[in-house]
Formats: C-alpha cells, sequence, structure tokens
DNA sequence: CGTTCTTTTGATAGCTCTCAAGTCGCGTGG
DNA sequence: CCACGCGACTTGAGAGCTATCAAAAGAACG
C-alpha cells in the first residue's frame, strides 16, 4: 500500500505546499507580485479543483485548446493513437508538472491525456494568462522558459539506447521529480501498469519484466508489484549515464 | 552541383523573399504592425548578416545564451557529446528556421550548433525580443506557439521504427520543410553526410547506405552522391505514416 | 597521383520482439 | 471460506532486424 500520498510530507496537506512546489511557483503565490495584480492571478484559476477519476481523460486529441493545466495530485498519462488504434505513450505528468503546452501551437491538443490515478487539477485560461504576461516580465519569463523547458524533454526516447538504460533512466527520472516535488526519491509507487512503461520506453512489456528482475537481482531496487525502492541509486545513475548526459 | 541556392526561386534573391518564408514572419516585415514599432523591431536585428563557414560552430554546449537565430541559408547541425565524446545528432535547421529555442530554460545552449555549409544567420536578442513581445500580443503569441511547436517534434527519434520508416519520415520531413520555404519538395540536396543522417535517426551510417540503395532500387528515390529527387511521394508516406501520422 | 574521407557492400553476432505458456493477485460469487 | 475468472505480470524459446566488424570502391583534395 506503498500509495505516494501517504508519503506526502506532513505540510503538503493544505493548499499551501502543494502551490509551493508546483512548476508555476511564484505565480500563485505573492512573492515579491504587486498586491493588486495577485487579485488578476487568482482569477486565472479557472476550475482550481477540477478532478478525475482513475481512467477518465482529461482532454483528447482534437480537443479544443484553451487552458493549461498544473498536475496537483496524480499521475497523467499522455498517449496517441496511431492509424492502426495502436498506443503510443508520450509522457507521464507528476504532481507539479504542467499539461498541455504543446497544444498551443495548434491551438487544439495533438494528443490525449488520462488520469492513471485520481487525479487533481488546477486549470488556467491561456488567452488570460498571456495577457498577464504582457504586464509582468517574470510571468512572461517563466512561461518562455517553461515551453523551453520541455523542448529537449524527449531525450529518454530519442536515443538508440539498450533496455537497461532505458529503464535505469526513467526510474531515476522519476525520483529525481518526486525528490523535487517533495516526495521520497528512494521509495514510491509506480502508478502506471507495465504495459505503459514498456510502451513509453519503446520496449516489449515483457523486456520490461525481465530488466525489472534483473535490476532486483543486482540489489539495485527492491520492488514488489508497483511498490518500488530504490537500493543503489549510483548504480542507476551509472547506468543511465548515456541518456541522461548527467 | 545540385545545391539548394541554385533552386531558389527567383524572387528569393532579395531580403523580401527570405524573410517572408521565415518562422519569424510579420515580425520582421511592417505587415499590420504599427509604424514606429517597426522602427523597434529593426533594432532587434543584433547582427543580421552573421556569417559562418562550412565547419565553424555557431555556438557550443555551455556557451550563454543571449540571442536566437534564424537561418537565412544554409544547414545548421545541432548535436551534443557525450561522456564518450561520441556525437549525437539533436536535428538540422534549415532556412527559415530558428535555432536556440531550448537555450531559453538554462540561459545557457544545452547543445552545439554546426554550419554544415555556408550559414547566413539573423539574430536577435532575446531579452529585448521578451520586451517587445509585451508590447505586442501577436509577437507574444507567436513566441508562444514557436516554443510550443518544438516540444512535439521528437517524434522522428522517439519512437521504435523501422530503418526504412525512419528514412522515409526524414527525407519527407526534408520535402515538406523545403516546400514551405519555397523550394522544390522533389529535389534537393542533403546537405548532411551520410553519417550525421545515421546519427539523427538512431541508426549505423551502413544502414542508412542500405535503406537508400533500396529505395533507389524499387524506384522510391532517385540518388546521386547527395542529389536527391523524390519520385514516388506517395509510397514515402505510406511509409512514413507510424512516424509522422499523417 | 597518392592520401584521406565518404560511401558502399558483405558476413556475422547480438539485442529485443514475438509467440506461447504459466504464475500471481484480486475481486466476484457461490 | 473457497472456487472461479479476469487481468496484470512473469518466464521461456526462437526469429528478425540492425549493429558490428571487415574490406573495398569511389570521390575530393592538394
Amino acid at each position: 500500500m506503498a500509495v505516494n500520498s501517504a508519503r506526502l510530507p506532513e505540510a503538503a496537506a493544505g493548499r499551501a505546499h502543494s502551490c509551493s512546489t508546483c512548476a508555476f511557483t511564484n505565480l500563485c503565490r505573492n512573492d515579491g507580485i504587486d498586491e493588486n495584480v495577485v487579485a488578476q492571478v487568482e482569477a486565472l484559476l479557472v476550475d482550481e479543483t477540477s478532478q478525475y477519476a482513475e481512467g477518465q481523460h482529461i482532454f483528447r486529441e482534437g480537443d479544443p485548446f484553451d487552458s493549461i493545466a498544473a498536475v496537483r495530485g496524480g499521475t497523467v498519462k499522455t498517449y496517441v493513437l496511431d492509424r492502426e488504434g495502436r498506443e503510443q505513450v508520450l509522457g507521464f505528468h507528476l504532481p507539479g508538472e504542467v499539461v498541455g503546452l504543446n497544444a498551443i501551437h495548434s491551438q487544439s491538443f495533438p494528443c490525449n491525456a488520462l488520469a492513471l490515478e485520481p487525479v487533481v487539477l488546477c486549470r488556467f485560461s491561456f488567452r488570460r494568462m498571456s495577457e498577464l504576461a504582457a504586464l509582468i516580465p517574470d510571468l512572461q519569463s517563466r512561461l518562455f522558459r517553461l515551453l523551453s523547458e520541455d523542448i529537449g524533454k524527449a531525450a529518454l526516447l530519442s536515443g538508440d539506447f539498450s533496455a537497461d538504460e532505458r529503464m535505469a533512466a526513467f526510474l531515476l527520472s522519476l525520483s529525481r521529480r518526486y525528490a523535487r516535488r517533495g516526495f521520497s526519491p528512494t521509495r514510491f509507487n509506480l502508478t502506471m501498469p507495465r504495459t505503459d512503461i514498456a510502451n513509453y520506453l519503446r520496449l516489449a512489456p515483457e523486456t520490461v519484466s525481465r530488466v525489472l528482475r534483473r535490476f532486483r537481482d543486482d540489489g539495485i531496487t527492491q520492488i514488489d508489484r508497483r511498490d518500488l525502492r530504490l537500493l543503489d541509486i549510483g548504480r542507476l545513475e551509472s547506468l543511465a549515464l548515456p541518456v541522461l548526459r548527467h
């Protein structure tokens, strides 16, 4: 029962923590922003408490783009379907991360987004956020950086790396991202099924199973179902080096 | 001698055409923008005529980020070096396309950029462009879209596609991008060596050679050294379908 | 005209996929 | 409480695609 929420720090119960670890930090909070601007920022929160049950779609490919969402809780999977209906997983979005940035260009979502577990979102009107960005240089800069950050994110998929390298990089990526948001970097739940991991890493599910078994046999991880502990991060890092480059 | 410049439309000789097919269209041109703003836009061009010879670096990994560049002529290759010094090609930038967007986040270039042939760039100060974007909503919007567009660009590399699918998608991508800028979509030069294509597609150079030979044998292309003609775009499209999805 | 780099071609090995079967966990209903 | 069934996961054996190794042919350069 190693649900991630169980590892949430004490302070995380309230909204304050969620926002302090969110990618939009300093946007929702008052830090160094004019008071009457804060009111406008608050007004951006279109539907602060939108919730989704496991298996529900947040948006689907082709849906008109109007708002950006930040994940407050749960895991969101983005994916596309090819001509033959086969799924291609594009990524997983953890608490504090943003979903939908790739929709700005075409003004419609280029992929589907699904809740892998109960999900809570903060939604922002992108139009209003743009208007505000023109008034607050720091906000504009933050948006530019957020967008820029995502451009180089495909490294995990792009290289012709071995199954071990991909898996190590994947686990390490999860670890670091959880750590950044205040969760344990050494123990967390794989909130997605093996098939989704395999699909994301462009491996067969059987290969994922075999690699995870080897990692366990080698003492790198301890894993029971989806409950994962990283025992030897150093080894993981050296395995993932070709993928992550640092 | 099928140099691309030889296929440049008549109108392309002057600056007008170059700019009309550039990713920053409507930024350099006066269309619908206040006249005294145009002066400011002009002022953005830091070094309009910066040129690079084949083999010269435009920037290197770690260089401080200050400006974005649009390719006016030539081809730019971006790449990184891993721990062992092996090169990893990230992409090719053709005339009219933008280089350096992924540097905004970290304020320094995360990769190297090399001129594969004589290159002419338009450089823009990103700081000044941001300031101007706050004044011109359309410019801000254009920048957001430009950034968003690049986020989903890694599809060519990300999937576990066959060598044929990758190559077909690569050739088709070049064709479409050249067409978009006013060049011939059916005949152009591969401005990069086979090794770079192989590296970019995550294939061995030998595999690239074999695939190109098969394409030629099958009447899909006609190729002599780097002079390439696409004879059967329909077949290319059906091959590339799993990669490009349309 | 030799040197060097690029490209091509051939033979072999290896990693991962595919196919197939079996195991485990868990909710359902008897 | 236990049998059942379903889905997720694991495990095993063989095939295929591409990388690797090796070598030669071809173009570019001085």
